[in-house]
DNA sequence: GAATTGTGAGCGCTCACAATT
DNA sequence: GAATTGTGAGCGCTCACAATT
């Protein structure tokens, strides 16, 4: 390996740069730049070769540099509604994370649960403030109005934790139907054979998928029928959906929650009926938020590296802007991460039938 | 206003530069850096005179181009154990966003609660990989050992929600003691007398601060004792603690609890005895997590604005930073924010005397 | 000699445009 | 002419060092 020999004004740097790339596949750094960022116009052999030698370097551009040269900054747009606090805060946490880690700028706006108005004036107000792609959580992503109102204008979306993956938009998501069926199979495991089940909000899919796998896991256990209750992912919710399941008769010995505050919520209404957790009722819940840690007992629930999640969408939107800049396009991706089941306080066997 | 004619090869940029100042100032740009970054040796007129080039322009240097150059960029760490996970959650928003603003890299170090040794651990794996500065959000600050292990290395530490400021560091925080005196007086407003509290972690000033507050309030309405039961911050404490308030005659007719953990445990305890919230009971909280609006009925507490405190912090740090490295020095600084009661729906006047 | 200020180059990238295929 | 590649300058700052008080 010849060095130039460095002249010691500077500190040495030990990092690649776009020259030692250009270098090493008898480019220009020009070149380089255009194949990094995804440029058009570049014979395939000239971005192998380039690519090549950005593997072999491990070059990863420098965004200060980048920046300041004037390299448009993307702007990528995070809208949020998500009802759970904790949820949101891992998003923002690995988004924000990636984001300065990339050199984007993360443009946050909320909006109020359920308030289908206020929801696409939100979105209006990022597409109007010019980003450059979006980061759509759970369950903003499945509406139409906000999805139509970022296709039509050209910007990429990303969804997180969709619960499905269509040919719109890339998602990045655990796969709901296994946890869900993983968590019933914990539970059958434990001896459990009256298990109720708490749904989540109607019409979602991440829902759907969960009682989806409540259910094929009962069916492999030759179960048929199980006590079910309609619940909206809120505490109240799970509050009455509790009550309606632990009235009925024989009584389910586990109850499993389409999420973690309903199941909390069910924990609550146990305790006030006497019922000791686990002893005489086991809940689990699922995404392991906050409160799931919080409660006593602990509860049992799912996870989903949502920091993680949150991480690959923007690396996701980034490449799809990009792309796009360069005039290029890719098509959707389905990125699914592994979820894990937490085991805590609040499942346990079964008590002796009486 | 004579520009120079600006060649068309670069668009056109907006925000003053440093030689901009430099100009106004009559200095050259090496000089407006010096006085930027607090530089030692500059003489107090060139100083002032480049500050009011810095005010006139409103000239914030560019972040991209300090770390291009080749400023070492600040490295902050933040080290948490904070049993809250929202309350970290919020630390961590503010922290990443206003250190990616800053151009400084936020180094993240976990350790586990009361783990004294972990905890001294990981402040030595922070000092060990070089951070310049350091947040330490409550209770880390209050530990001699880690505040030590700092102070001797030279980081500079800030203090985040601290309940005190002493002479050693930096802090940013509400005014418990007022935070909790409101509480308690919205409580006697409401018309409740027999007001029972439970009191944090024994031993942090925070803790104590609060318990000053509540007896305060009860002092100025004339009412001398008051139920009281030890807690230590969390769920299954408080448990503990409103069962014992609640055994007591006369019961109290509110609860205040010394953060929101702690009050939603006593929702449920009360709920567990037929109790209904606030009917029969009023609950109040403190810090405003994310329990708070998560469980029924939501609960009346008092809120940080946790995510600005962060931001803050970071640029006192950052602040504390580029002074030493210039040479300089500055005391520390007691930073009080403000504190707002949410009113929401577990407080209510008592129900009329049997 | 110490304190204070300035000079010239360079950090790593992308821009506009020119040159080549 | 279209596709592909290269050239030279510049983004805004700080570095090491030199020059001035």
């Amino acid at each position: 390996m010849s060095k130039t020999p460095q002249k010691n004004t500077r500190k040495q740097r030990h990092a690649a740069t776009i020259h030692d790339v250009a270098e090493r596949a008898g480019v220009s750094p020009m070149t380089v730049s255009r194949v990094v960022n995804g440029g058009k116009n570049v014979r395939e052999s000239t971005r192998a070769a380039v690519m090549a030698a950005v593997g072999d370097l491990h070059y990863a551009p420098n965004t200060a540099a980048r920046s300041l040269a004037g390299a448009e900054g993307a702007r990528v747009g995070l809208l949020y509604s998500n009802p759970s606090v904790s949820f949101m805060s891992e998003v923002l946490i690995g988004a924000l994370d990636e984001s300065s880690r990339q050199g984007a700028l993360l443009v946050l706006e909320k909006c109020a649960i359920g308030d289908a108005a206020g929801e696409l004036a939100a979105a209006r107000k990022l597409t109007a403030g010019g980003v450059t792609g979006v980061i759509l959580p759970s369950p903003l992503c499945e509406h139409p109005a906000i999805v139509a109102e970022f296709t039509q204008a050209g910007v990429p979306i990303v969804a997180i934790a969709a619960g499905f993956a269509n040919g719109e938009m890339s998602c990045v998501r655990i796969d709901d139907f296994k946890a869900a069926r993983d968590m019933t199979r914990y539970l059958l495991s434990l001896g459990h054979r009256r298990i109720g089940f708490i749904k989540g909000q109607q019409g979602t899919t991440s829902s759907n998928e969960r009682q989806r796998g409540f259910e094929a896991a009962l069916r492999e256990a030759g179960i048929g029928e199980a006590p079910m209750a309609q619940g909206c992912f809120n505490y109240r919710s799970g509050l009455e959906a509790a009550e309606k399941l632990l009235a009925q008769r024989p009584a389910p010995t586990a109850i499993f929650a389409s999420n973690d505050d309903m199941a909390a919520a069910t924990v609550s209404v146990a305790h006030r009926m006497g019922l000791d957790v686990p002893g005489d009722l086991s809940v689990v819940g699922f995404d392991d938020t906050a409160i799931a840690a919080t409660i006593w007992p602990e509860l049992t629930t799912i996870r989903q590296p949502i920091t993680d999640m949150a991480r690959v969408a923007i690396d996701l939107v980034l490449a799809s802007i990009r792309a796009r800049e360069a005039g290029g396009e890719a098509g959707p991706v389905d990125h699914l991460v592994l979820h894990s089941l937490i085991e805590r306080q609040s499942a346990a066997p079964p008590a002796m039938i009486a």
